[in-house]
DNA sequence: TGAAATTAGTTTCACCTGCAACTAATGTTT
DNA sequence: AAACATTAGTTGCAGGTGAAACTAATTTCA
């Protein structure tokens, strides 16, 4: 039988990496104020305009609706978000940080792009554009593959 | 307050990555065979060598006693792996594939290589070298700091 | 207008995951 | 040998997550 060194196996190589990069930083925003990582997107997202309906949240967080859902439930349990109802559109949500939600992210923002350099000391700027590029190429082929094998559309 | 952009932040960027090269071999033994990450993971080791007792798959996986466990269970369930008693230490189990197993993961093998090779198109092997020395790299400092801010032992 | 289709968002269900507590076997110490 | 500590592995519990079903509001179109 064909041998598979785990090790070795690209895909293995990125989760390893994923995982040590995303623990790193949930560290601060799970140990500080206790959110999950669907939450601190959504206040990461928040803080970037005023208000967002759901929907728009979903576009700019790459997270499915339902997590959205739940990260607004979450933020709104723990004061940092208020979720209103669009007169507009009575199915639309309203979200928009509280005070004390912008409270938390400011002190967030910096912890979190501090521990961003922390990370990727130690590589030149050059270097860390291509780590980037290469990602995306890679990115793009996977997501090339995953659309083409899907010819059952789900 | 200071902006964050999501798109630009590089634990995220490393996540949506992450995700599609997951999802895109996640695909070939999920849909094929039913198996979940860490059952495909644990079959990849047990591939190596005839037998493994459930702590060095522990060694072997980057994964949890605790995920090791309940994969051995569901690898046993699904009749890929036999799980035995050792009569030296009671306490260990050895684990092996059973010879539909064998098959399972010698067809296996060369789709999730094929996806790999895939994965990796349009990159020279000196960028591919580049890319796993910069995830590397990145990763120690992450780990660094995870030992780092654990003054507390968990 | 009113039936059918679409859209926004929520909930249910089934599964994965990790921590902590647990059981059972072995090792250590006196 | 008895008590204590350690080790191997399992299980209970408390979340997180995604697909599919669902509710409610809006839009489309006959």
């Amino acid at each position: 039988m064909q041998d598979l060194e785990l090790t070795e196996f690209f895909p293995y190589q990125v989760r390893i990496f994923y995982r040590s990069v995303s623990d790193s930083v949930a560290n601060i925003y799970a140990a500080k104020f206790n959110l999950s990582v669907s939450e601190w997107r959504i206040m990461a997202v928040l803080g970037s305009s005023d208000m967002f309906s759901a929907s728009e949240l979903v576009a700019r967080s790459s997270l499915g609706k339902v997590n959205v859902s739940r990260a607004i439930k979450g933020l709104k349990a723990a004061g940092y978000a208020r979720r209103d109802i669009d007169f507009e559109d009575k199915r639309r949500a309203v979200v928009r940080l509280t005070a004390e939600g912008r409270q938390v992210l400011a002190t967030l923002i910096p912890l979190v792009k501090a521990r961003e350099a922390e990370l990727l000391e130690g590589l030149e700027p050059h270097e860390q554009q291509l780590l980037l590029g290469l990602m995306q190429k890679v990115k793009h082929n996977a997501d090339r593959i995953i659309v083409d094998s899907r010819d059952t559309p789900r």
